[in-house]
DNA sequence: CAAATAGTACAAATAAGTTGCATATATCGG
DNA sequence: CCGATATATGCAACTTATTTGTACTATTTG
């Protein structure tokens, strides 16, 4: 959780992308948040921006690997930073260049509403049957999540 | 896959729900179908009902827990029957009324476009972080079909 | 078969996300 | 620093999925 100060410009240059103010607060808000958003929230949190900028920008993030999306049975889009974005700004010396990053589990708490990538939970191997190919995967787990507890 | 003709009357009956052409052909479709069913599948398929007819069927089987919702990043909803009106209409003997159902993985083929329940395979044991409580487990695995490999 | 209850159609609304286009801004070479 | 170029943004309008209100119709039950 020791995190380097964000050094927003520098990401965005990092992945060829303009430094504009609407990248910089959105950026900001994954980087400072400790669970997912979603197109709303950020409509929410950041109004002075159009909302079409917001999901282009948000696309944009998706395109580039900034952010990954994280399926979710409301009807509605969630939005994670990325493993590779996590790592490099934590200043621990695990951040070598062929750090693999696993697929993680996604948690949902449904008492607060929260959905959080659980970084260091990677989701279990999976057997289909004969002749299926698997591209990716994904598990969201729903339950109360350790704040929520009685 | 040895099935019984489906007596869709009686499974309506059985969970208390009205008998009507509309709940009748929803509910044949999806025991004819292999794979999950959109609202706009059932759109198509059964235009002489009225779209919100159609939803009003889905989350009352949902309610019942005839069908489940099946997670899915397209940004619409899929639905599968349940398992215990799979095995309802399965002769072997498994059918015991004792039967766990556990949950089952969820394929959706990025050639054909299909979602399917893979009802054998089930999702494997997750670990989570102290204090988080599980509910329930969603995992959608992403990949190319039997049916559609080269 | 009639009363009670529940289901359906149609119109209209809402919510999430997208597209077209004109204007504004970031970047880069000079 | 400046202007040309490429790209980002804002606004309006659109699309698609889903929901809600309400009057009408069909199913159930005695
Ligand atoms: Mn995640
Ligand atoms: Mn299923
Ligand atoms: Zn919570
Ligand atoms: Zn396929």
């Amino acid at each position: 959780m020791n995190m380097k100060k964000p050094r927003l410009k520098e990401i965005l240059h990092d992945y060829q992308l303009r430094v504009t103010p609407g990248r910089c607060d959105v950026l900001n808000h994954f980087l400072r948040s400790s669970y997912a958003l979603s197109a709303k929230d950020l409509e929410n949190r950041l109004p002075q921006y159009d909302r079409v900028t917001l999901y282009r920008t948000l696309h944009t993030f998706l395109e580039k690997g900034i952010l990954h999306l994280i399926p979710h049975d409301g009807g509605f889009a969630y939005f994670g930073l990325s493993e590779s974005i996590r790592l490099q700004l934590d200043n621990t010396a695990r951040a070598s260049s062929n750090t693999h990053y696993p697929d993680h589990i996604h948690f949902t708490c449904t008492t607060c509403g929260r959905t959080e990538c659980l970084s260091d939970y990677m989701i279990p191997q999976v057997t289909l049957p004969q002749g299926y190919q698997i591209k990716d995967v994904d598990l969201l787990v729903k339950g109360i999540c350790q704040a929520c507890q009685v």
